[in-house]
DNA sequence: GCAGATATAGGACAAGTGACCTAGAAAATG
DNA sequence: CATTTTCTAGGTCACTTGTCCTATATCTGC
């Protein structure tokens, strides 16, 4: 791996684990095991440490769904992939919340410039989830409806186990988010409403 | 009002608005008109002034609480209340989320001594909640569990309003909880379950 | 009006920040 | 091998941070 996707990689980490701004060069550099006076020739500016790290999330993150679109299960089971992901990833998600979330809530707290560029992950989530909705069934409202409605279900779930500590909140809610997309679709939703 | 107070207000909005580590000195100085060197009369760190945020955010949510179980009405309609300040605060959530998740995600992140305190205005609004619950017949576990699942999905409308900025979302997300909160006594839970 | 407590201003401090520069090492190219 | 390009280390820069100090102002009780 290149110093660039090095530093890239450090920096996704430390931005995720300590904040965008509680991070410094120092912190990178020490992770990476470079002096702090290299960055410039890979990186003009943290801000472009920053943009570098977002392309990185947005590029995994499309090959996640493309991973699970590609399994060739039901919309519903893929909607559980997304869902299941609080639990995959329980032991970040309980110190460090959604790595989604917290930086586009921190960027916009600072009023930055990339604030619309991180939030393309939530779009890159809530496109990929409308589409399984209208592959249930769902017309062009309630697609975007539920995808958007799961997506703030999931936050929320990130957010708060980062304060409780039980793990069996994140259990109860998947299972709640799971029956939500299961009787989600026009024939089952008419039973359930 | 005395300095104090207005050190602790003006840091109140600030720590909201920007973040506590984004916020310095000179910032609250601004605002309060006072110069930087005076702090230290009234607050001996910036981690003091967070405590007094804290204590100030615990007690003005505690009054909250206390007005709206007051009002004599039904346990859902109290929910209601809680529910609903998404809408009543809809502006500035959505420029700066929920205080006390964002203040408590970015405590976790930096390993701040102060997170523990803030977690205790989850615990607020989640006991009262689940009183709400238990009022409408739930038991202890049931009522518990609906508390974290309806602060749970607040916390996500707000994490996720910050990002869209679509105000329907805001109406259509209350709606769902208080349909939630109306279905969630046990007589009514056996029938939508 | 005086003495003591309280409050305020403004400067100084060391430490850390992002940014920049330059000299030299390493690698690639001819 | 020589030369050009790419990379790296470490120092320096101006600036900001939280913290602390001292001198002055304001208020309070006698």
């Amino acid at each position: 791996m290149s110093t660039r996707e090095n530093i890239a990689a450090a920096a996704d980490d430390l931005f995720y684990e300590r904040g965008f701004e509680a991070t410094s060069f120092a912190d990178i550099a020490g992770v990476v095991g470079i002096s702090r006076g290299n960055f410039y020739h890979h990186f003009k500016s943290k801000d472009e440490i920053l943009d570098a790290v977002i392309d990185r999330r947005i590029a995994k993150t499309r090959k996640m769904l493309e991973t699970w679109q590609a399994k060739g299960q039901t919309p519903v089971e893929r909607i559980g992939c997304f869902v299941r992901i609080l639990i995959r990833n329980r032991a970040k998600i309980t110190l460090y919340g959604c790595p989604v979330g917290t930086l586009v809530s921190e960027l916009g707290k600072l009023n930055h410039v990339s604030q619309s560029r991180a939030n393309a992950l939530f779009s890159l989530f809530g496109d990929w989830l409308a589409d399984q909705f209208r592959a249930l069934g769902c017309d062009e409202g309630a697609a975007l409806q539920h995808a958007r409605h799961l997506l703030a279900r999931s936050q929320g779930v990130a957010a708060l186990s980062q304060a409780l500590r039980d793990d069996d909140f994140i259990d109860t809610e998947v299972e709640l988010m799971l029956a939500y997309a299961a009787a989600a679709a026009p024939a089952n939703s008419a039973k359930g409403d």
